[in-house]
RNA sequence: GGGUGAAUAGCUCAGCUGGUAGAGCGUCGCCCUUACAAGGCGAAUGUCGGGGGUUCGAGCCCCUCUUCACCCACCA
């Protein structure tokens, strides 16, 4: 094995190995269990969020597949209608043509083109992380098996009366000529204008204080041109007077009624609202209510349409905006402007603002879909973890809108829907099947409806789909309903209620059992990671590294601003002067568990990824010394308890205790605690103790065959079960290292990935050999102290002096000299019955026993002084604390008689200790 | 306007049913000791956001305030 540990060269190999197999399909006859991949864009590539989501699913699917569960994690990607279409539209325009100019079909050739050239893209990245997906199954949300699914429930639903189509207002996006569903737009306060315009009273009517007009304020004055009415309080008294009386529309050459709705607020603005029906969906619901007319006035490409006045035909709305404004000052009819901020709604993928707009869409009803699906997660059938999401869930669930699920795009599954010559709709797969359905005559002509289905409506199908439905296959009965959906707080929403909606209709089970929701990725200073901040990290960039100026090159590039470029640039010349090294695939997944907590959001840190990465070279180096010692030699397992050192049963209880530790955190999705105590466990333990300890067994020419047979033993099967405790964390590292530890155990089988998990065994469980090692600790903790303390070199070895104690200590002592000549880098152990007789020394104490390293020579005695004064302190203010407690009547009348002892034990033993260093102190003194 | 989460060491985060505050990184010493300098050993570091309350005892429970983040909602 190479000294150092290289990621690249191991994760190479492993992956396709893997695949090739065929490892990653459920194995075996266990029971099923099931992970389904949210897929990803076909397009797009892996960002840290996928990293993580994946990270997390396939330790879980790693997880199980070892404990013997048939494993299936279902893998592929999502059809992605807006934001493929977006980007091949932008390919097209930077050709100099659109897809307009293309049509249709042409331009959906070019899409599957480019899915067919970028789509393995992101398949080519979960595979560097390791994802142990079965690629054998592999669905794309657009293949014809999915799409029949798609089709199919739609049909029924449309049958149902659970599909219906309206004209009503949409969100409209005036970029992408589409209608988009409420949870594609994102409001965001913005610093915008509230404008008071003044509308001439007709018939020679007047405000209380005699004006001939009254004012309305707007955050939108375009509108203005499609207003049908002006709104009032009706119990407002300024206005009372008004109602039923008629104003002039400015610029229109219309008369409005004055109307009275309880939607007004008399204390907001005015107290006159100008109600804009067609676009505008609290004037729409007014409008509905006072029969009022809507008038649209805008173009789906948000411009004035054939309804405005001539003058601002074809202006751009914000145009007009700016024009009706000065139009109006002009005529003296603008009162003020305010500045005023407002919500402003904009499409998540185009960003630019959304319209209510009146036009034809496809919409499922959603309340009766919904009450299964809320009883579903009240019934706990679906768990959330954490469970408080299981609120936002109900909130939103509860007050659920029916969906708008056509799209004006091309790239989707197209509604399977016909309209003949009248308008009259005709809902089958095929025209064929429509004309049969309907029973309709040959003469009769049929045009298929233009739009396609919101993605949304797909993926929500994805667990069933995928699986085969509608066909009942043997996959689908065996792996549905699945485990856990691992996802993002972000699609609740948009995906999981969607799911869970249909799931339950369409096959009657519930999608998953449990949804793990997690928190996103940000950087380290908890910004969100975006293209325009910059702050970018790509996960495949963490695990192979970057040259900096790749790394600026690709932060910078096509960034329309130059000024946002160079303050990135330079922001990143600062955080990674030499760019990124490469830490592997292993470290950058440890790092996703450790920081994989409680499902809040998770700052990513470069100084964890580093860790980790030093964890991996930790076991790459651990696993090197084991070899080293152990494939010379015929290593068998040991035939009596009794050949194993009190170490080697030692190691064996800790495993047990990390074992436990890791399965109980996966049972609660704490993955952060897995990392933790297998990382505690195999460092700070394995590394840190038992590696030691095994020197003085494996160097002593005189320890029995036996006796170094266990010690090899345990040092490779301890190692081994490690590798595997370890390796749904990180699959590469420890498959790597596997490989030749299994050989030199004589374990059969061709990959870690399929062996059993290490099982939990009580019988080499002991608290008194527990016990026993963690005295040795101590007392080489103690003499560590007093080496590091006076600045002794590591390589000087030191004579050590033991007095007081029990005869436990005493035993121990005897027992275990030869470790603590080990550790302790000693030159003499010596028991001292009469302490009168000790020498000056640095003293430090474990439990009674006193330790002592005698000063002639060695050490300086200031900084003896210091050690001690240092310690006293400590020991006055833990005493002074203690005392005070315990001086407290009530604590000791009510607090339990155990905790009061405790505290009355520490307190005498404070004090012990304290008059021993003082002791100390006064003897070191007089030297 | 409604809701959720967060505030603990310089930084990123743990802290289970209330009983002596932890890790990693960073910092400061001493060391290339035959697995590992991506390492070893030792050390320092916190009025647990503020205030009140319950309790013998609060990082943890209750109230309140402050700050930050996020989600939902139609205020023209």
């Amino acid at each position: 094995m190479d000294k150092t540990y290289d990621p690249h060269a191991i994760e190479r190999t492993w992956y396709r190995k893997w695949e090739e197999n065929g490892y990653f399909q459920p194995q075996g006859e266990g029971p099923a269990y099931t992970i389904m991949i949210p897929p990803p864009n076909v397009t797009g590539s892996l960002h840290m969020g996928h990293g993580f989501n994946n990270s997390i699913m396939d330790a879980l699917i790693r997880y199980h597949r070892m404990r013997g569960y048939s494993a299936l994690w279902q893998g592929g990607t999502d059809h992605a209608g807006i934001a493929t279409q977006m980007v091949v539209e932008r390919q097209l325009q930077a050709a100099g043509t659109n897809r307009k100019e293309l049509g249709r079909d042409k331009f959906l050739e070019k899409v599957w083109t480019w899915k067919e050239e970028s789509g393995s893209t992101i398949t080519r990245q979960l595979r560097r992380l390791g994802s142990s997906i079965d690629w054998t199954r592999e669905r794309f949300t657009m293949d014809p098996g999915f799409s029949k699914a798609v089709e199919e429930v739609f049909i029924r639903l449309y049958d149902e009366g659970l599909i219906y189509r309206g004209n009503r207002l949409v969100n409209w996006d005036c970029k992408l000529h589409t209608a988009i569903s409420d949870l594609e737009v994102v409001s965001e306060e913005e610093t915008g204008n509230f404008w008071y315009f003044r509308y001439p009273l007709v018939g020679g009517a007047t405000t209380q204080d005699g004006k001939p007009y009254i004012v309305i304020a707007t955050t939108r004055p375009e509108t203005l041109l499609g207003d049908t009415a002006v709104a009032v309080h009706p119990d407002d008294e300024r206005f009372r007077h008004l109602i039923g009386q008629k104003v002039d529309l400015p610029m229109c050459n219309r008369q409005i009624p004055i109307i009275a709705d309880t939607y007004v607020d008399p204390e907001f603005g005015t107290g006159c609202v100008k109600i804009t029906p067609a676009h505008d969906f609290n004037d729409y619901e007014v409008g509905q209510r006072h029969k009022l007319p809507l008038i649209n006035i805008l173009t789906k490409d948000g411009a004035i349409n054939e309804n405005g006045p001539e003058k601002y035909r074809d202006m751009d709305r914000f145009e007009c905006r700016k024009q009706l404004v000065r139009d109006l000052e002009t005529a003296g009819l603008l009162e003020k402007i305010e500045p005023h901020k407002l919500k402003v709604p904009r499409g998540d993928r185009s960003g630019v603002v959304i319209e209510p707009y009146l036009t034809n869409q496809w919409y499922v009803a959603t309340k009766s879909l919904a009450e299964p699906a809320i009883k579903a997660v009240e019934d706990g059938q679906i768990q959330f973890v954490p469970k408080q999401w299981e609120n936002t869930y109900f909130a939103w669930m509860r007050d659920i809108q029916d969906w708008c699920i056509s799209r004006q795009l091309w790239w989707g599954h197209r509604i399977p829907a016909w309209y003949d010559a009248q308008g009259k709709i005709y809902v089958a797969p095929t025209e064929a099947d429509a004309r049969a359905k309907y029973r309709l005559a040959d003469d009769v002509q049929l045009t298929q409806d233009e739009d396609v289905l919101d993605t949304w409506f797909s993926s929500a199908l994805w667990t069933f789909g995928t699986l085969g439905w509608p066909e009942q296959t043997e996959y689908l009965k065996k792996f549905h309903p699945t485990d856990v959906l691992v996802t993002g707080f972000d699609i609740i929403f948009f995906w999981v209620a969607r799911m869970i909606m249909m799931t339950l209709k369409f096959t009657g089970q519930i999608p998953f059992r449990t949804v793990y929701v997690h928190g996103l990725i940000r950087d380290a200073e908890g910004q969100k990671m975006s293209k325009s901040k910059g702050n970018v990290l790509d996960p495949i960039d963490l695990i192979d590294g970057i040259e900096l100026d790749t790394l600026l090159k690709k932060r910078t590039d096509s960034m329309m601003q130059p000024q946002l470029a160079q303050k990135i640039d330079k922001a990143t010349r600062k955080q990674f002067p030499d760019g990124i090294p490469a830490h592997g695939t292993d470290a950058l997944r440890y790092t996703f568990y450790s920081l994989a907590s409680t499902g809040r959001d998770i700052n990513f840190d470069m100084g964890r990824i580093e860790g980790y990465r030093n964890f991996c070279n930790k076991i790459w180096n651990a696993a090197r010394y084991v070899f080293m010692n152990c494939e010379e030699h015929k290593v068998t397992k040991p035939e009596r308890r009794h050949d194993y050192s009190r170490a080697d049963l030692w190691i064996q209880s800790r495993f047990q205790a990390a074992l436990k530790k890791v399965n109980e955190s996966i049972a609660i999705y704490r993955f952060d605690l897995v990392a933790q105590a297998v990382y505690d466990f195999f460092w700070n333990e394995y590394c840190d103790w038992y590696l030691e300890l095994s020197k003085p067994v494996l160097w002593d020419e005189k320890a029995n065959d036996e006796a170094k047979n266990a010690t090899r033993y345990t040092l490779l099967s301890i190692l081994e079960q490690s590798l595997r405790l370890a390796h749904p964390l990180m699959p590469f590292i420890t498959e790597e290292i596997w490989q030749k530890a299994a050989q030199l155990l004589d374990i059969t089988g061709a990959t870690i990935m399929l062996q059993p998990y290490p099982e939990e065994d009580s019988s080499v469980v002991s608290i008194d050999v527990e016990a026993e090692i963690e005295w040795v600790k101590n007392v080489v903790l103690a003499l560590r102290n007093i080496r590091g303390e006076l600045n002794i070199s590591p390589a000087k070895a030191i004579p050590a002096i033991f007095s007081k104690g029990t005869p436990l200590d005493r035993h121990f002592l005897e027992q275990h000299r030869v470790y603590l000549i080990k550790l302790a880098k000693l030159e003499s152990i010596e028991w001292l019955t009469d302490t009168a007789l000790a020498p000056p020394a640095s003293m430090q104490l474990s439990g009674d026993m006193e330790i002592r390293v005698p000063l002639a020579g060695l050490i300086d005695v200031k900084a003896e002084q210091a050690r001690l004064a240092k310690e006293i302190d400590r020991l006055k203010a833990d005493s002074a604390k203690v005392e005070a407690q315990l001086a407290n009547e009530r604590f000791v009348a009510n607090a339990p008689p155990a905790v009061v002892a405790k505290e009355r034990e520490r307190l005498s033993s404070f004090a012990g200790t304290l008059q021993l260093l003082q002791e100390q102190l006064e003897k070191i003194a007089t030297l």
